[in-house]
DNA sequence: TATTGTTATACTCTATAACTATA
DNA sequence: TATAGTTATAGAGTATAACAATA
């Protein structure tokens, strides 16, 4: 099982490929279609996508602050305000004023967060169960763990420069 | 470069590994990313990241019925009507109606359809650049493939029959 | 003065309903 | 009657601007 895929073999340092495939629309395409069935999947858990891209980062990334979170989440602040207030409300997570800096709330995940984000990911097998239907369980694995890595190694992107880090992920 | 997954060696008919990771989130979250360096890229062209989809789309499965596009893209046929009026305005795609039916209307890339899509394709790669920036060469490329299997292989999903075609994409 | 979070609000995206023309 | 496309429109998502509390 090797690719023959020859116009690839003399790569090294050529950042731009130009006109070679892009995977910018592809991933546009995908996520819609799974945003659309994880809305029904999730909606007796009184969950809505969003939520869940919230949930998953507050469980991986620990307590930030509001404005912290919007960086990763790439939204606006001002939605992230009523972002956790649903969540606030359900008490998935919690808002601390910080000791240090009393303008900032530390916003971290509660016992009831990190159960209900489990029940919704085992929720959302089903919907990956069909957008991903045409990837064998090795692919999808693979899938996975390529996502993660491009989520999390950019995490800031054009922030600080902080993170040269491209972190541990899993390298594998 | 094998794969040393172990906890994946005994499956066959396991449709829900349940609490294990999930893509989803993670999907969503790059495709937002994406999609909003991709803003910036394509405005200088007139083309929004909706746009190139739907370009992609016309380009690889050829001349379709709105229909058929909406139900490719997840679109409401109602918001094809809009999409496909920008597009026809700048002269990159073509409305017929279609002999047989005359209902329908076929449309088609036209050749600078084509042209601009290609243009786009190599602004964007800067974009992918930045997004997918902790990915090496060849795990982007791997990306890609998966990527593009998901998406060509559940075309229609739950619509009509017809496409079984599952075309030969690469099938490795 | 600058920053964190909040509210109010306008703009865009998406879906629902009613209409036209073909079948 | 049913279907393809269109229009009008309401609802959700997202961003901009002004404000309050704190630094």
């Amino acid at each position: 099982m090797f690719h023959q895929l020859g116009r690839l073999g003399h790569m090294s340092a050529a950042p731009l490929d130009s006109s070679e495939h892009r995977s910018g629309p592809l991933l546009d395409h995908l996520a819609r279609r799974m945003r659309l069935r994880s809305e029904s999947v999730l909606s007796p858990l009184g969950l809505r996508p969003r939520h869940l891209v919230a949930l998953t980062v507050l469980r991986d990334g620990g307590g930030t602050s509001q404005q912290a979170l919007a960086s990763t989440l790439a939204m606006d602040g001002t939605n992230i305000v009523g972002l956790l207030n649903d969540l606030e409300s359900m008490q998935l997570i919690e808002r601390r004023r910080s000791p240090e800096d009393r303008r900032r709330h530390v916003v971290e995940l509660t016992d009831d967060g990190a159960k209900r984000l489990n029940e919704a990911e085992c929720a959302l097998a089903s919907a990956e169960n069909e957008v991903l239907g045409a990837l064998e369980p090795d692919e999808r694995e693979k899938l996975y763990l390529l996502l993660r890595r491009a989520a999390t190694g950019t995490t800031i992107t054009c922030e600080a420069v902080i993170l040269e880090d491209t972190s541990p992920v899993d390298s594998r």
